[in-house]
DNA sequence: CCAAAAAAAACGAGCATTCGCTTTTGTGAA
DNA sequence: TTCACAAAAGCGAATGCTCGTTTTTTTTGG
């Protein structure tokens, strides 16, 4: 029968959003055009239109996609045992491995959420979602008696929310920019805010982040 | 002979800047047209290409506005003689006052900079200006023993700058932001990071830093 | 074989820019 | 100060081109 079979059309519709990543990466939503994406994933426009009915159908897609691979990090995050060896860990992630082209889309995106709405809807909800997600992390923690932050849970998930966003930012928009410059500086910055509390019943001496991250596991494993 | 004079062409020019930087802050260089500026300006086709050559050039003319405003921004802060409250000023300034619509067209600037060469020059000449002027300002700074950061300077100036990006982009991207929930913790890990050490001439507003800079100092001490 | 998918050509809208014309402007001669 | 004039400034319809999308035609999977 004539249809073709779902898996194959998942196939196809992934494979153009795939060429349309790179587009908009590459020169933004407006400057792209739907011949660039076309050529991009070697389909006539008629056949991409049978699986996306505008460009906006397009940007939404990705944008939907996008959120979906986030949700999973951030999941995974909040399992973890050692939160700042998992932060470091999606830090090493997010601003050294990560292609920089997936930084550009999400520029784009934050940009475009601003003048359109169906955007909007996707990019805030992930940054609630993310939000959300960090407060009760870091709530959770507290509670448990593993951190001791001088801040409050909302301003500490904001704070800590402003720095992502400026390395992210930097590292999309400046040319061989690498965060590992300053990232530990960040860790023990971090750590600071957040003030883990597992070294505090052993010693009387309190101890910067930095130190206590990397002690940390070592007293965890001696324990 | 009947060339305008000097300053009514400036201001003309001034105007159509003024008209095109709101609607690029509102749209997005791509996706405002050159009759769009020319309605906000009131002005027609013709008039405008006599100020400027190109959409392009307009963009560029926005942007070397910008980098001047900001350079003497920079200047005014080096030559403040408490740093910790000058700088606390220019957050307020930049975070709070400052119309949203200015960080739009910043944020703008800069992704259009990753893909126009004349636009990243000049992008990208504002940020090395910046880390230069921040940098020189540190090592001033610790040289006259006024500050005694534990980061070495590159680093001290570029986790600076991330933290500034961030909360620019947030401020522009996320819809009614106030930046005032995050601007006292911020201004508190500031001060921790170039940690002042100028207690004899304490004031209300650097007290906080202070503090913090002091525990830390004792830290370092112990450990 | 046939309906869906894909390709190719085509379309109207809207874009940046231009061009022929009119109006305004600064200037120097009266 | 006034006036006349040349050249710049300003106007807006027109231009050619490119865009997103649609329509028409051909191919293909089941």
């Amino acid at each position: 029968m004539p249809k073709l079979k779902p898996d194959t059309q998942r196939a196809r519709r992934d494979h153009i959003l795939d060429a349309a990543h790179a587009c908009f990466a590459r020169g933004g939503f407006h400057a792209t055009t739907m011949q660039d994406i076309c050529k991009a994933a070697t389909v006539s426009p008629g056949a991409l239109y049978v699986y996306f009915d505008s460009k906006e159908a397009l940007i939404a897609g990705l944008c939907e996609r996008d959120r979906a691979e986030l949700a999973e990090r951030i999941e995974k995050l909040a399992r973890a045992p050692d939160f700042l060896k998992a932060l470091e860990g999606i830090g090493e992630t997010y601003f050294v491995e990560d292609p920089i082209e997936k930084q550009r889309f999400c520029i784009e995106m934050g940009i475009e959420s601003t003048r359109n709405p169906r955007v909007a809807e996707i990019f805030l909800g992930v940054d609630n979602f993310c939000r959300q997600a960090f407060q009760g992390l870091f709530q959770r923690l507290k509670d448990e008696g593993r951190i001791a932050p001088k801040l409050d849970i909302p301003t500490l998930a904001e704070v800590f929310h402003v720095i992502g966003d400026g390395l992210f930012w930097r590292r999309a928009i400046m040319p061989g920019y690498d965060a590992r410059q300053v990232l530990p500086a960040i860790t023990q910055i971090i750590g600071g805010l957040i003030n883990p509390q597992e070294l505090a019943t052993v010693s009387a001496h309190n101890v910067t982040a930095l130190q206590l991250s990397s002690r940390s596991s070592k007293i965890e494993a001696a324990s």
